[in-house]
RNA sequence: GCCGUCUUAGCACAAUUGGCAGUGCAAUUGAUUUGUAAUCAAUAGGUUGGAGGUUCGAGUCCUCUAGACGGCACCA
């Protein structure tokens, strides 16, 4: 994997040709759509006329050896726009492209090798020779072009190196990030399960909610700090107010609704509206700004069935949100003490993160675009400010303001949104919301809605993945196994035990009935980050000996010592 | 929602291609009192996701349905 990607990705999109052109020996009715190359591989989304499965893909990498069987030249031709019309007069798809090209005057060219030819811009190897340790992964449905009113094609996944080695190495490292996966270490360590009854609706277990109650500790301490109060407005409001804000024209396929008597509610998607009431409840001085509005909103959405995938994607969600409300010339330093704030939290959990700036749609967009130019460059300027690397995603800010969103991956290397930072120009106006300057004049505030965590949900999801279940002291839900050797020796553990409850440690005991090495073993398969061993030469010298999760060492030390290393080593929450 | 795959005991998986539903772990009970990743034995555990069909006979084949998984689309 030290390879470097350019070379890489040559050999890959080799391998795509390779795979289209043993595809269309096998199935000459096959209709090539495109086939880059993608982070850790390649794919080829295929139009076949039967549905084909995952046995295939072995006859087609049989079909793709032989033809690499012997070597070829890879060649590249330009032809004309004419020439290109007739070479893929029976692909749909490729004079779908060729037109597009044609049109922006791009050069047309075709990759040959053998009888086989493709259109593509290139570039790639000089011959195949090279191709030769790949592997087709997996099929998946796709739309051609991503459109879901158009076709949808055979996507064929898979990856090739220079090496058997790297290839070997490849694949046991995918299987060593699938140990990692939230929905297994999850269930491993009881923190949530999920039921056919409520698909989408995760159940914390208890683990799961000594988890979810630290981090929410920590995240309204860091609140309380940063000048947020908190708010809980309801799950269930009317039908108005959802036509007010707009969420009724704008998000209502994603929402669910219920009767109370005769009246249409709707079950929040968002925090947003519940906060505005809260806002108005209230008259506002300019003195008072900004105002930071924080709640754990439980929201739900109709999400599509396929979409659903662990804590990662559910139906129903807690947003860490926050509504700040706050005058033009607060802005800027308000996001940048956010940007500062996101920071401080991700570092907390280690994990790596970026930055995506989101502007305005092109066309479905509310507000002046002179104000959404100012927002953006708002967003812009605090980023740049602190010199934070970052990528713009234009025109896909919301419908009411651009963004800012902070992208993890798991440990599969997908991407989720998690933090986001968003200027609402819209609420402010539909609610008609205010505060009074010093003039005495009624003027607008400025809207933020933000969230570090997105969903505690799927934070808990990343942080499952990140910490592979070793989560660190503060977070774990079992801290410490206390193991007694014998009989004899478990007076003391419940003594220490009950001093740890004390101190709001997480203790647990298991008793003499197995052998210490079987207890050792669960200690270590339940991921507690210690473990103590007390028999006769603890009794004896009233201290413990104990040992970290993952490691060997065996470390004695005094019981004081030991408590006060825990409550440090808790309290640093590190 | 769409394409493909999958669903067998609490969990991980078998069942020789349509012929007596099994193994390991976990659980329960008993014995063992143990010094750092699995002590021994016994017991219990199932309408094979659900409904329908083909067949003398279905875990296995077909249809429908629910859920999950990998993608696509959509999104925190």
């Amino acid at each position: 994997m030290e390879l470097d990607n350019e070379a890489l990705r040559l050999l890959r999109h080799s391998t795509a040709h390779v795979l289209a052109e043993a595809v269309l020996k096998l199935y000459p009715e096959a209709k090539l759509g495109i086939g880059p190359t993608i982070e850790e591989g390649f794919y080829y989304d295929i139009k076949f006329d039967e549905p084909i499965v995952d046995t295939d893909l072995a006859k087609i990498e049989k079909e793709m050896h032989k033809l690499l069987s012997t070597n070829r030249k890879i060649e590249k031709e330009i032809v004309t726009y004419e020439k290109a019309k007739e070479l893929f007069k029976d692909n749909p798809y490729k004079l779908e492209l060729i037109e597009e090209y044609h049109k922006e005057g791009r050069e047309l060219s075709i990759y040959k090798q053998g009888s086989f030819y493709d259109l593509c811009a290139g570039p790639h190897l000089e011959e195949t020779k090279p191709i030769k340790y790949f592997k087709l992964l997996s099929l998946a449905g796709a739309y051609w072009r991503g459109d879901v009113k158009n076709d949808q094609l055979t996507r064929i996944y898979g990856t090739a190196f220079y090496s058997q080695e790297d290839l070997t190495n490849y694949l046991t490292l995918v299987e060593e990030r699938k140990k990692r996966d939230h929905r297994l270490i999850g269930k491993e360590m009881k923190i949530f399960m999920m039921s056919e009854y409520g698909p989408g609706f995760p159940f914390f277990l208890p683990n799961g909610m000594i988890i979810r109650d630290e981090l929410e500790n920590y995240w309204k301490e860091l609140h309380r700090k940063h000048g947020y109060e908190f708010i809980l407005t309801p799950t269930m409001l009317s039908k108005e107010l959802w036509l007010t804000s707009g969420h009724y024209a704008n998000y209502k396929d994603n929402m669910f609704f219920s009767h109370i008597d005769e009246k249409e509610f709707a079950i929040k998607p968002m925090s947003c509206p519940g906060a505005m009431l809260v806002y108005k409840n209230d008259l506002h001085s300019y003195r008072e700004l900004p105002i930071r509005l924080a709640e754990l909103g439980h929201v739900h959405r109709y999400e599509a069935s396929g979409a659903l995938s662990g804590l990662f994607r559910v139906r129903a969600f807690t947003q860490d949100d926050a509504h700040i409300f706050l005058r033009e010339d607060q802005l800027q330093d308000e996001i940048i003490t956010l940007l500062k704030l996101y920071d401080t939290v991700y570092k907390q959990f280690n994990l790596p993160y970026h930055i995506e700036l989101s502007t305005r749609p092109e066309d479905k967009y509310i507000g002046s675009i002179d104000i959404w130019n100012k927002s953006e460059h708002a967003l812009e300027e605090a980023i740049k400010h602190l010199g934070i690397p970052y990528k713009i995603n234009p025109g896909d800010g919301a419908f009411y303001g651009p963004k800012l969103d902070f992208k993890l991956k798991d440990s599969m290397n997908r991407i989720w949104q998690c933090g986001t930072i968003q200027l609402d120009m819209n609420l402010p106006e539909r609610f008609d919301i205010t505060y009074i300057d010093q003039n005495n004049e009624k003027v607008r505030p400025i809207m933020l809605h933000r969230a570090i965590f997105g969903s505690i949900e799927r934070f808990i999801g990343i942080l499952i993945e990140n910490y592979a279940g070793h989560f660190p002291l503060w977070l774990a839900p079992e801290q410490v196994a206390i193991l007694p050797v014998a009989k004899p020796h478990e007076e003391k553990a419940i003594e220490i035990a009950s001093k740890l409850k004390e101190l709001n440690l997480r203790p647990v005991i298991f008793t003499s009935e197995e052998k210490l090495g079987y207890r050792m073993r669960q200690a270590q398969m339940r991921k507690i980050p210690y473990t103590i061993v007390l028999g006769d030469e603890e009794l004896n010298s009233s201290s413990v000996t104990y040992r970290k999760a993952m490691q060997k060492e065996q470390i004695n030390v005094s019981l004081d010592e030991f408590i006060a290393m825990l409550r440090k080593e808790r309290d640093e929450r590190s």
